[in-house]
DNA sequence: CTGAAAGCGCTTACAG
DNA sequence: CTGAAAGCGCTTACAG
């Protein structure tokens, strides 16, 4: 089944259809909803090679996971794919290291395969900042916030981080811990990471309540992995031995946390609380069970990928939105106040 | 820089120099190197929308995840990616729950894209032996093993499973354990399914030692996720007071059982050990650390990958391999000899 | 608003 | 072993 054979059964020619196909204005409302018909009863599906060849545009959207390892990541990226199947997209996959520049290698591969959009899932802000000019192709930062850039073609949808940081604080602070540690994340550089943007919201808990944060003992930059925040902790937990608490930037960092914690002979939470961010399912079966925030990861797919998809078909600009989270308590957090 | 300029450059007709591309054999030693020197020098690269508009193939390898949530599937996609990605490959990627049958996906999907290959990231053998004759592409099962299902079509490279479980066994029993409850997996239909292998690998070594084992009792089916085995293991332990290990036959498995006995009010390793399988990276974070036995991932996807890649390009007949995997002892079992 | 035709970059019988 | 040419399924100026 291909243009040809709609051609004939429609009596239009194959420039019509394509047309039709393509949502070109100039064609009658007769024609249209003929050829429409036609095409759904005889469920064809034009040929994305041919298509492309032209266009030289891919039928992929490629999705660029910024980090291994990242359960976090990961489970967002199964949402993804599945959201794009249910409108028949295909999901071209690439993973990055941490240590890479996510956004040099969407370059190249808008040189070699040339996609016809780009979602990336987490990412840092200075290579947007600083080499995203280059693409071309219509984008999504997902986990990120992108709105200060200005790039007309990359919208971005993330959690309020900034909200999300108050609420795990909150919930530490209100608990009666005053002094807490706070991991994750290297935000030295950009203030819209969103390392920074949970760590400002957790600093602008404490000031509210006098209570003093010496930044440079209290914030451990680190990965968002399990094993940076545990090697990092194992070194600093010994020489803090007042401290009651730890706001973990991410899940991972927290889990590394929880084990350095234990391995460096305190316990869970009677000597020190700890919460978590994003929601990861594997917050449930810890010993003991993980306080965290939890992203709307459904959310954040559902809204990065139509507004995605849309741009593909009908330029616009870029959306920039947030999407709220919600603090969860759970065993790993006690009270002392 | 299409094949044009190959041609003309080479001097060559642009059908030679599809035929160098191609690695076709009637091909003149001179022209070939000629050709393939302008190649390299130009860098050029061929298009793939062009050369699968002719081939009607889609340029990506379609990778099929059996299951969501699954770290070790995902972990494996993430090496699986970048090992293509060396070869300047594409990875489109599916994830399939796993109530769904992931080859009547792969069927669709040959349909609809013509990937010119699949990777089955583990699967229902079930669905493989009723449904597979339908796929047409070179097509590579890791993680599960499909040599008795005879596809000329369907390679697959799995870890010795049967020896695996058996090394489990073997670190229980040597630690004395002599009363064990088996978890995970399906496995009433098909002996070949990786959990009746890990199953019947651990069974040999309890009739070994001539351990009893009521398997109506001691096995208990679950899905490969850490939920189900909670909520399996949390109704079975109150009448289980007698066992002293456990055996989940995944990782994720594991640390549900790990969670359960916990809130079954007794303790690991302490009342019971616990062994699980696979080697994903978070049984070091657990407390206590999660004994495993570890999949030689790298290797999986290593011969996995090329020889897939090497069936698209030069039919041959699928190959099956094991590889051998190691069990690791870890804080989750204490010896009761 | 529509059709006829050129052309996208490649592969592959066919003829020599 | 090689070249000339048809054709893959589509898009899009061009002419009407």
């Amino acid at each position: 089944m291909t243009i040809k054979d709609i051609a004939r059964l429609s009596g239009y020619s194959i420039g019509t259809v394509s047309r039709v196909i393509n949502r070109h204005p100039d064609v009658s409302e007769e024609a249209r909803e003929k050829i429409l018909k036609i095409i759904e009863q005889e469920n064809y599906q034009p040929n994305a090679n041919a298509k492309h060849l032209k266009q030289s545009r891919n039928t992929a959207v490629t999705v660029i996971v910024k980090g291994t390892r990242n359960i976090f990541l990961n489970s967002i990226l199964e949402k993804i794919q599945q959201y794009l199947r249910k409108y028949q997209e295909e999901a071209s996959v690439v993973f990055v290291e941490e240590s890479e520049n996510e956004v040099r290698q969407a370059i190249q591969l808008e040189t070699e395969r040339n996609p016809k959009g780009f979602i990336f899932l987490g990412g840092a802000l200075e290579h947007f900042r600083t080499d995203f000019h280059m693409i071309k192709a219509p984008s999504v930062l997902i986990s990120g916030w992108a709105k200060d850039l200005g790039f007309d073609n990359l919208s971005s949808f993330s959690t309020d981080d900034f909200e999300g940081g108050r609420q795990a604080m909150e919930m530490l602070v209100n608990n009666g811990h005053r002094n807490v540690l706070i991991v994750g994340g290297f935000n030295s550089k950009e203030p819209e990471q969103v390392s920074s943007q949970r760590l400002n919201g957790a600093l602008s808990v404490l000031k509210e309540h006098d209570i003093p944060f010496e930044r440079d003992r209290q914030y451990i930059e680190c990965r968002f992995s399990m094993q940076d925040s545990y090697e990092k902790l194992m070194d600093r937990l010994p020489v803090e031995q007042d401290i009651t608490a730890i706001f973990g930037l991410s899940d991972l960092v927290a889990v590394g946390a929880m084990r350095a914690v234990h391995d460096s002979g305190r316990t869970v939470p009677d000597d020190i609380s700890i919460i978590g961010y994003d929601g990861i399912g594997y917050t449930d079966y810890t010993v003991p069970r993980l306080s965290t925030v939890r992203q709307n990861v459904d959310e954040l797919v559902a809204q990065g990928v139509d507004d995605l998809l849309y741009r593909i078909q009908y330029p616009r600009e870029a959306v920039h939105r947030q999407i709220s989270a919600a603090a969860v308590s759970k065993e790993s957090i006690i009270s002392i106040a």
